[in-house]
DNA sequence: GTGAAAGCGCTAACAA
DNA sequence: TTGTTAGCGCTTTCAC
């Protein structure tokens, strides 16, 4: 890679303007203190020079870098299945851009890439960091916070050691699961049944804790495990089936589990939402959109939980309407056709 | 955004070590020329201090960032609805991470973000950049060349004042599209049709071109504009049917728009493959594994189109295997039930 | 092979 | 209000 061309210095600039580099320095940082005639001929002096100031330089005496690391630890390939991350990211670099601050993007791929991250972000190479791991007892979290970074964490840790305090943003996945059986249940059915995600991850414990909180523990019986994957819906669905025939809804913990068992319903000639209605979780549209028939799920606003907390990790401290540490976003039920 | 903790410096492992400066900066960067028992001496103060290397001071004198742009310059939802960045991402990051560079993430959202894209590379901030934008006349592309920065581009550029020279990596849409449709010949197939992309990309276009490499102008007759989604695929099933109610294949431009395609064919009470056979492209497993049948596609390996990207970046020219000064990455026929 | 010293470009006291 | 000056932590000649 070839070095960038030399450019012009704060040196350079004060020479043109006939001003002191500490004049320059203060017009490029907002100018206050200094007198308008002044102010006019350094703004000139850097649009004719063409400066930019030097980062490095200046995050050398400063101390802040006007950066965050986002950290995304998901060593499945169902990271890049959804469109989830890529949303999160949206929006964070929306909340990021509008405050001058450039997006660090750290993806590991297994243990031996949390040394990394943690390494960097002790390193102190950016202000904040935002991380993503939403797996229980993954280790990385804990690294990151012993790296003393502040640090904003997207959706709820899963520590086996009892909730810590980490600051975090969470859709209500509880709530909006109970939402979505309840409208099930609203609808008459009697008999619903649950696919859950992987429950080593802290979503899909809340959104199976949302459903039991409306069927009671009886509803147990009718809960089979999923991936989050069509796959493992189909597979769940077919166990479903196999050990209650007569059931009568299913509650699918995404959107891509739900379109799974779509197709096992129908394959066994289920009509839906007819004999069984669907409800996923998501709101993924071209998932969502596409099923047959449409699905009705739960959506979460992906993109505003990444906009949320960069602003958390900006400007410090939690969003003062949460009560805890962590902020919890709403869900919204989408009726579709499916139930 | 509270500050980090004071964080040892190499005075400080210097002191520890009873060495200079100078000789803890050798050790820290690769260690020539320092005899043996320094180095270990050095070491270990290192070890025991926990010093990591200011990053900005190192780049205040040395000029370099071990930082890397991705611009990804998409306006449409479109980019979110697949996983490809996120793929590419992956590959990027991992070739990135390899060869201790950061990857800075910028994406833009329309107009207004170009000029602070622009800014910031001119800024010097990173060694290079990585620029994906995919539509005729973007004037981005244009913008970044300007800013001087070394650049490898994610696809085919589409200037309009013909092809400058510039490095990039793409896939090989023209001749995996020719592949696919002859595949549908091979199959017997002679009425056979194309759902395009939206015409304004690069990809796009150049899968349309060919499509009528095997079928030759007359092609142009069965040829109907879609634009990558599920939705659009549907509206062009329907205008071909319409238009050729006898056509007995479809290669559609992408796995999203093969699925609307299918749905509009099953509607329509043809069999797939028996009465219309079908081919997509993409691969996106996600997609292609779950339609109904499971979709004959072309494959392109993203996740790599991203590592040599960044490969060619870090390591300056282009793929000395290329004959131009673009890489071009084959693709690969997916054989499964729908053709 | 090792150390001393200069200086990268900038900000922030402090003086004027 | 403006200028002078002293570093921020590091690499890199250049002596030794």
């Amino acid at each position: 890679m070839t070095e960038t061309a030399p450019r012009p210095t704060l040196e350079a600039v004060a020479a043109r303007a006939g001003v002191s580099r500490a004049t320059v320095s203060r017009v490029v940082n907002g100018g206050d203190g200094v007198r308008e005639p002044l102010v006019e001929r350094v703004r000139r002096a850097v649009e004719e020079l063409g400066y930019v100031p030097n980062q490095a330089a200046r995050s050398l005496v400063t101390r802040r870098h006007d950066a965050v690391a986002v950290v995304i630890a998901e060593p499945e390939t169902r990271v890049f299945a959804d469109p989830f991350f890529a949303l999160q990211l949206r929006g964070i670099s929306k909340e990021l851009t509008a405050h001058d601050n450039q997006l660090v993007l750290l993806l590991t791929e297994g243990r031996d890439d949390h040394a990394r991250v943690a390494r960097y972000l002790a390193g102190g190479h950016v202000d904040g960091a935002l991380v993503f791991s939403l797996h229980l007892d993954d280790p990385l979290p804990g690294l990151i916070q012993g790296a003393g970074v502040p640090t904003v964490f997207g959706g709820r840790p899963g520590w086996s050691d009892g909730t810590r305090d980490v600051v975090h943003v969470d859709s209500d996945n509880r709530g909006g699961a109970r939402e979505a059986v309840r409208h099930l249940v609203d609808l008459g059915r009697r008999r619903v049944a649950h696919i859950t995600g992987p429950l080593d991850q802290t979503s899909a414990a809340d959104r199976l804790q949302g459903f039991l909180d409306v069927m009671g523990d009886t509803g147990r019986r009718l809960v089979a495990e999923g991936d989050f994957t069509p796959g493992g819906g189909e597979r769940a669905m077919r166990e479903l089936l196999d050990r209650s025939p007569d059931l009568d809804a299913v509650f699918a913990a995404n959107d891509l589990s739900a379109a799974g068992a779509l197709r096992v319903l129908r394959a066994h000639g289920r009509r839906v939402p007819e004999d069984v209605a669907v409800v996923g979780f998501d709101d993924m549209l071209p998932v969502a959109e596409q099923t047959d028939p449409p699905l009705t799920t739960v959506r979460q606003d992906i993109e505003e939980m990444g906009r949320i907390m960069a602003r958390l990790l900006l400007h410090g401290g939690h969003d003062p309407a949460a009560s805890g540490p962590g902020t919890v976003l709403p869900t919204t039920l989408i009726r579709r056709a499916s139930a």
